[in-house]
RNA sequence: GCCGCCUUAGCUCAGUUGGUUAGAGCGCUAGAUUGUGGAUCUAGAGGUCCUCGGUUCGAGCCCGAGAGGUGGUACCA
């Protein structure tokens, strides 16, 4: 060894470490939603983790820092590449480089690991894994509304139970007639309203109106500059705000008395009662899809309809603390993204998933399915003369689709039990010198051994008892084996 | 980005007014038990006391700066 400094054993920040457990969680979730997609008609498309900087660019949070907000790195060629930080961007850009040959409208699903560069906290990571569908080329109100069902029916499949969900719906259209309601035509105004009129759900109506006004205090002792607002304007925005509740029909009533009149907000009201009644055609209850008029997503590229999925379960964390989730999955539509790249207005909408959001939700709300990780079979290695016996062993429960495996340490027994032990393996068997002479096995059932244990006070009792040990001939070994494992299933 | 708190073994943490070789519990590796998981006992491995600078005869401890972590907040395509 040299005198180099030993690296510190530490992922990044922001980035996690997933084990067997929550690896087989994910992958049910994707599968399951994945499926939903497909019956819809969606067809899958998976692009590279790259793009150039530029494919990304005009949405950036800040365009003149290219670093900022995505992993970005220069190619041989000088070319800034950056991780997609989602799926919709790469999903623009491929859409503009093969419109010419796509059926359209294009209706596409994608899952895949995304990455932002940006403060990680509770819940919230540089790398995550998300679920797309998205419908390039329809205008329609309908294309959102099946969107909005879809959804609905991926959390379902997802196994999120009934009422444990609901998909918000509103309209930026509403929101600019809001705007014009109101009185505010500058567009820094423009955001610092809506940033406030999105908090309403956890700050309430004064903590918005503060930020509509002058701006808040928070307790950690950070002041927030408020839009500014005259108080008329901001009661308009408040009771704009607090028109949800109730039927789609009804949330829409009321909207028309603050936002009617103004054409974007017609345009909006329009919209979204096509979506209600699609929705309806399509069974989606109120109590799953309601209008709700504070959502906002998003500032850069939406355009219409945004949709925002919340859970509705009240869950503790390790230290009984309340957790607040934030939104697993949300979307929208974006009619000028494709356009950034061929000039022409191309309508699309989506929604994505937040699969490691939703995976770590169903943890915590306890409706993990895959509960565990079973390990292997065990083939103790007991002595090194017998190798071979005991990789014929292994073959042999595995060409009956069993898995298993032979030990590769050079422990004694022991260890090795310890090792069937912790990788929560089934059984082990014991191929040692006596069995290999008698033509017998021993097999060593470790479900009814870790039952049995707990009942045992002494060592020597508990070693001399062998629970849940059977000799087999050893020509019976799969079958035997087969017998242990599937009755601990 | 802004505000607060924190940083000593793999983990959770002690460490006296600044004093010699920095500790505990858990975990890990093994032995007791020559072929068996739990419990018990025993032994062992494991440390740039976050970093740099300053004060001091002497710093894990005092001072300054920085880094990292964490909790809010901002932002969240």
């Amino acid at each position: 060894m040299t005198d180099a400094p030993r690296p510190e054993a530490r992922a990044p920040r922001g980035f996690v470490d997933r084990r067997a457990r929550d690896v087989a969680a994910e992958r049910r979730i994707l599968a399951d939603v994945c499926a939903v997609y497909e019956r819809y008609g969606f067809e899958a498309l998976d692009t590279g983790a790259l793009e150039y900087a530029d494919a990304l660019g005009k949405f950036l949070p800040d365009a003149d820092r290219p670093n900022e907000g995505v992993f970005a790195l220069q190619d041989d060629d000088e070319q800034w590449m950056a991780l997609r930080y989602d799926l919709t961007a790469p999903l623009a850009r491929f859409v503009a480089q093969h419109w010419e040959s796509l059926p359209k409208p294009f209706r596409r699903y994608a899952t895949g690991t995304v990455w932002r560069n940006e403060k990680p906290g509770p819940g919230r990571f540089r790398e995550f894994t998300q679920c797309d569908a998205d419908t390039v080329g329809s205008a329609r109100p309908e294309a959102d509304a099946e969107i909005i069902a879809m959804a609905a029916e991926g959390f379902a499949a997802a196994g999120l139970p009934a009422g444990a969900y609901s998909l918000k719906i509103n309209s930026r259209k509403l929101l600019n007639g809001l705007m014009t309601r109101a009185g505010v035509t500058v567009e820094g105004q423009k955001l610092a309203v809506l940033r406030a009129v999105d908090k309403l759900d956890r700050l309430g109506p004064d903590g918005v109106r503060l930020l509509l006004g002058e701006g808040r205090l928070d307790e950690s002792g950070a002041f927030t500059k408020g839009a500014g607002l005259a108080a008329a304007a901001a009661e308009a925005v408040l009771s704009f705000t607090a028109a949800g509740g109730g039927s789609r029909a009804e949330v829409l009533s009321r909207l028309a008395d603050v936002v009617g009149g103004s054409a974007e907000g017609d345009e909006g009201l329009a919209d979204l009662a096509a979506i209600d009644m699609a929705l309806t055609r399509m069974g989606v209850g109120e109590d799953l899809a309601m209008i709700e008029p504070s959502v906002v997503r998003g500032l850069e590229y939406y355009t219409g309809a945004v949709y925002e999925a919340e859970l509705n379960l009240s869950m503790t964390d390790d230290a009984g603390q309340p957790v607040r989730f934030g939104s697993v999955g949300g979307g929208g539509r974006y009619d000028d993204l494709v356009a950034r790249f061929t000039g022409q207005p191309v309508p699309a909408t989506g929604f994505s998933f937040g699969v490691s959001r939703l995976a770590a939700a169903l943890r915590a709300a306890g409706r993990e399915t895959a509960a565990r990780a079973r390990g292997p079979v065990v083939v103790i290695a007991f002595d090194q003369a017998h190798m071979g016996e005991y990789f014929a062993a292994a073959a042999e429960l595995r060409a009956a689709g069993i898995a298993a495996e032979v030990y590769l340490g050079s422990s004694g027994m022991r260890p090795q039990m310890k090792y069937a032990d912790r990788r929560l393996s089934p059984a082990a068997v014991i191929l040692g010198g006596d069995e290999i002479a008698a033509g017998l096995v021993t097999i060593k059932d470790l479900d009814l051994g870790r039952q049995l244990s707990s009942g045992v006070t002494d060592n020597a009792a508990w070693r001399a008892e062998r629970p849940g040990q059977v000799q087999a001939p050893r020509a019976q070994l799969v079958a035997a084996v087969r017998a242990i494992v599937e009755a601990g299933a």
